[in-house]
DNA sequence: ACATGTGAAGTCTTTCACAGCC
DNA sequence: GGCTGTGAAAGACTTCACATGT
């Protein structure tokens, strides 16, 4: 709707891929390490073990942005830290409000991370008058009435929203408004943007969730391949939370990809 | 290196692709709030709208799981719900550990989010003695002294690091030497652990980073499609940084992978 | 001799488009 | 008519393996 573009190319940046700039901060963290014990070069390997990824990987990504390494040598380390600075853009330097300061948003404020490369935190911004003033990590928070003030004034392009769920999409499109084109969303809620703002999403839950899978995997392997033991023991509760399925549900019909998932539903 | 099996499959679980797996969250969420609503059906179309993903994308994901929508209707959200639940292994319950009650580590105890879905909060662990005993979200904490006996104890197969970098590795190999078999790292900081132990990790540094990226990326396209422009402007700092380049820079050597990079350094 | 840089092959993921069923 | 389920095509990402340059 609107947009004239039919989905353009997605996220993908002049030739860089973006699973690629996914992992330069990874390198750049690796690499800064090794530029703080004086090391001069190294390898793809050594480079590539100590941000754990491979090292096929770590030369097809770094030949995406130019040929920086010398043959039969390896990396120059300042070198490479300056390069992939640069192509991050971290060498200018990242105004960026975080809105929602309740335990996490303080715990971000608070949080080293963000100075140490680029990123500063320009204001801390909350919709509760009794916040309005409190220093959190050494900056006052600001009524969030003054949102669109705050992003103009200081240039902000980039948001951190930590709040409720509930207020999430509303904070995002007052940010949006005022000229934020980058957000940062750390509530679990789907934020719809216009086209040309970025948005990435960190959800605990989620993580907890996906790991949760893998360890019940695990678990099944152990004895026999059977998935779905017990689980709806309470017969009571369980039926009752398992609707009859949609619409008379013909015997064998429903079955799993692989055609052998013991069917634990109500008959 | 010491592992028998030569890469396998990575993290590919009976047919559901890895893709997929990351998912399910997303729509889970987004079906339990139409189950409160008391939606009864939803259509790919609808449900991916708002999962923010695309139909058939959504389709193709399902469909991993098995046959469980009605063709001309949609899917049963309760029923969705329920199968959803049990592929992600959310009917049982999981016991967390939290290790590293900082400000994040607080933070995370008291996210809402985590007993939501199944999670539950067994214990939360520091290095700290004056925090021993201290209630934080209602949950008193533990010295980590007593880690190996209380992953025993409760048996806790997910741990949360939140500690600073510098100890995450070995609170991580403390982790699995006592049976956690999945973590959820906060640290800045690449965990090695043995096979069939994983790891996902969440990096608010490195997700600032990316956005940086995109964000200097439409700074560049504004105006002409030239990169670099400002960035190292005051020159004197920012020559001083980067090294002369590997070894004698024969001149045109350098180049960006198009052949078109602005070659921002001194010459 | 050694390690980068990269075509080519292989694998995973997304998207298309339509047959199949309600 | 409408919507799911899925082969097949397209695309993105990873890995291989070796030519290339020092």
């Amino acid at each position: 709707m609107a947009t004239g573009r039919t989905h353009r190319p997605a996220t993908r940046s002049r030739g860089i891929p973006e699973a690629t700039v996914a992992r330069l901060p990874l390198y750049l963290r690796a690499l800064t390490a090794l530029s703080e014990r004086s090391v001069p070069t190294v390898s793809s390997e050594e480079l590539a073990a100590a941000a754990g990824v491979n090292s096929a990987k770590l030369r097809k990504d770094f030949s995406y942005l130019g040929s920086y390494g010398t043959r039969g040598v390896g990396y120059d380390v300042e070198y490479l830290v300056y390069q992939i600075s640069r192509e991050l853009g971290l060498t200018q330097d990242w105004p960026v409000v975080i809105v929602g300061i309740g335990n996490l948003g303080a715990a971000l404020a608070g949080y080293g991370g963000f100075a140490s490369r680029g990123f500063r935190v320009a204001a801390l911004i909350d919709a509760d008058p009794a916040m309005t003033g409190k220093p959190v990590a050494g900056i006052p928070v600001q009524h969030s009435d003054d949102l669109e003030k705050i992003i103009e004034e200081d240039g902000v392009s980039i948001g951190v929203i930590a709040t409720p769920a509930g207020v999430a999409q509303q904070v995002c499109d007052r940010l949006v408004a005022a000229g934020v084109t980058s957000i940062l969303n750390f509530a679990p809620t789907v934020l719809s943007v216009p086209d040309g703002v970025d948005v990435r999403k960190v959800d605990l839950s989620i993580e907890l969730q996906i790991l949760a899978f893998h360890e019940q995997r695990k678990a099944g392997e152990e004895s026999g391949a059977d998935t779905g033991a017990d689980t709806g023991s309470e017969a009571g509760s369980a039926a009752a939370a398992v609707p009859p399925a949609p619409r008379g549900a013909t015997g064998g019909s429903r079955k799993g990809p692989d055609g052998d998932v013991p069917a634990v539903m109500p008959a």
